[in-house]
DNA sequence: TAGATTGTTAATCGATTAACAATC
DNA sequence: TAGATTGTTAATCGATTAACAATC
C-alpha cells in the first residue's frame, strides 16, 4: 500500500532507476516475474532492501509469485518520469559535454537532450551531434521556451560556480554537475555533483588497500 | 595522533581529494593556514566532519591556529598516493573514452593514463590523444608491463562485464567504471561505478520535488 | 495443504553531529 | 590571561538488515 508521499530517500531513487534498468532487460528476454531476491541479486543488494524499495512505488508484489515485470517497470516509471519526457539542456559543449551528448542520446523515452549551450562562437550558431547550440547569453530565453528544467553541466572547473550562478538564476529545478567544484547555492535547487577526480582517486586509494 | 591502522571509510577517503582539491587552490592563493570551519564551508559540511575526516592523515592541526595547508596536502598525499605516480588503463577509446583521456591529462602528478586499449583495429595501433592504444587481447600483458594497478572501464554497456572480467584475470587491483552496469566478481578488486544515467534520472527526479 | 515470498515493523549497523577537555 | 580551535568520545541520526505475520 503507498503512503500518500513518504519522502522518498536519494539512495532509494538512485536503486530504483537501476532496477528499472535490470527489469527492461528482463522484459526483453521475455520474463514476466521476478522476485526481490532476483532483483537483489543483479545489484548485489539485499532482498530486503528491494522489497523496502519497492514500497513507495505501489505495492503490486504478490506473496509466492514476486513482481510483474511490465507492471513494475509502468509503476517506477510513474515515480520518476511522472509519464512525462523531460527536457534538458547541456551546458559546454567540449570534448566531454560532446561525449555526454552521444552517451545520453538515442533510445530514452523519458528524457532528452534539447539544447546545447556554449560560450565559444566556434560552436554556437552551429549544429552537433544533430542537437543546435546555442551561446550562453540565451540560456534563460530558451530554457524558458523548451520548457527545460534540468541541466547538465559540463564546462571546465573555472567556468562551472559561474555558469551554475546563471542557470540558477533561470530557475532551473535540478543540475547535474561534472566539473571538479562544489557548488553552493542558497535557492533550492537540486544538484547532484559527478566527480570523475574524485572516483578515480578513490579507485587509486583502494587499489592499495585490497592484498 | 594517528592509530596504527584504522581502516578509513569510502566516504572519507572521498572528502579527503576534495580536501585536497581546495587546498591546493589555497595554497595557490597564498594561504598559509586554514581553520576546520573554513574547509568545512568550501564543501558545505560540518567542522566536526572535517576534523574528524583529517585524524587518520596525522594531526597537524594546531589548536586556535587551524591546519598548516602544505603540510596538510603532503599529509593527505600521503595516505591517498603513497607519494607513488599509479599508472592507469583505459579501456574502449570511443566518444567517452577520449573524452575521459583529456579531461584526466595534464598536470595531475599523482596518477598518469600510460595506455589505451580498444578493439576496434581502427584504434588500436594508433596514438590517440598523446597514448598509445593497444588491442585489447594484450591487455594482460601491458598491464603487467606497465605496473597498471588501476584501470577506468569505458566501453559500451554490452561489453562491459566481459570486459570487466577480462580485467580481473589480469590481477588489476582496482576499477572505475562508467557502463551503466553492476560489476559481479567474487575477487578483492575495487570497483567504483559513476553511473551517469543513474544521476541524471535521480536529478530528474528531484527537479521535481523542489517547490 | 505446505512452501515460499511479500509488506512492514523492529533491531542493527554505520555515519554524522554535538560536546567538551586540552591546548595554543 | 581570555578566546578560539583542535582531537576525540558520546549522542544522534539515518540507512540497512533481520524477522515475521499475512498471503498466495
Amino acid at each position: 500500500m503507498t503512503r500518500p508521499q513518504q519522502t522518498i530517500s536519494e539512495k532509494t531513487i538512485e536503486r530504483l532507476s537501476v532496477y528499472r534498468r535490470y527489469l527492461k532487460e528482463l522484459q526483453k528476454q521475455g520474463k514476466e516475474r521476478v522476485y526481490s531476491h532476483e532483483l537483489s541479486k543483479l545489484v548485489s543488494g539485499t532482498p530486503a532492501q528491494v522489497r523496502r524499495d519497492l514500497m513507495p512505488v505501489g505495492g503490486n508484489g504478490c506473496s509466492s509469485k514476486g513482481y510483474e515485470v511490465n507492471l513494475l517497470i509502468e509503476e517506477i516509471a510513474k515515480l520518476l518520469d511522472c509519464n512525462d519526457k523531460q527536457n534538458i539542456a547541456l551546458i559546454g559543449a567540449g570534448n566531454l559535454g560532446r561525449a555526454l551528448l552521444g552517451y545520453l542520446s538515442g533510445s530514452r523515452d523519458n528524457y532528452d537532450i534539447v539544447a546545447l549551450f556554449d560560450n565559444d562562437p566556434e560552436k554556437y550558431g552551429r549544429v552537433i551531434c544533430g542537437k543546435r547550440c546555442y551561446c550562453i547569453d540565451q540560456l534563460a530565453e530558451k530554457i524558458k521556451e523548451y520548457k527545460i528544467t534540468t541541466a547538465i553541466l559540463a564546462v571546465p572547473g573555472e567556468a562551472a560556480e559561474a555558469t551554475a550562478e546563471i542557470l540558477i538564476g533561470t530557475g532551473i529545478k535540478a543540475i547535474l554537475n561534472f566539473a571538479p567544484k562544489h557548488i553552493t547555492t542558497s535557492s533550492t535547487v537540486f544538484i547532484e555533483t559527478l566527480d570523475i577526480t574524485k572516483a578515480l582517486e578513490k579507485a587509486i586509494y583502494f587499489s592499495r588497500k585490497n592484498t
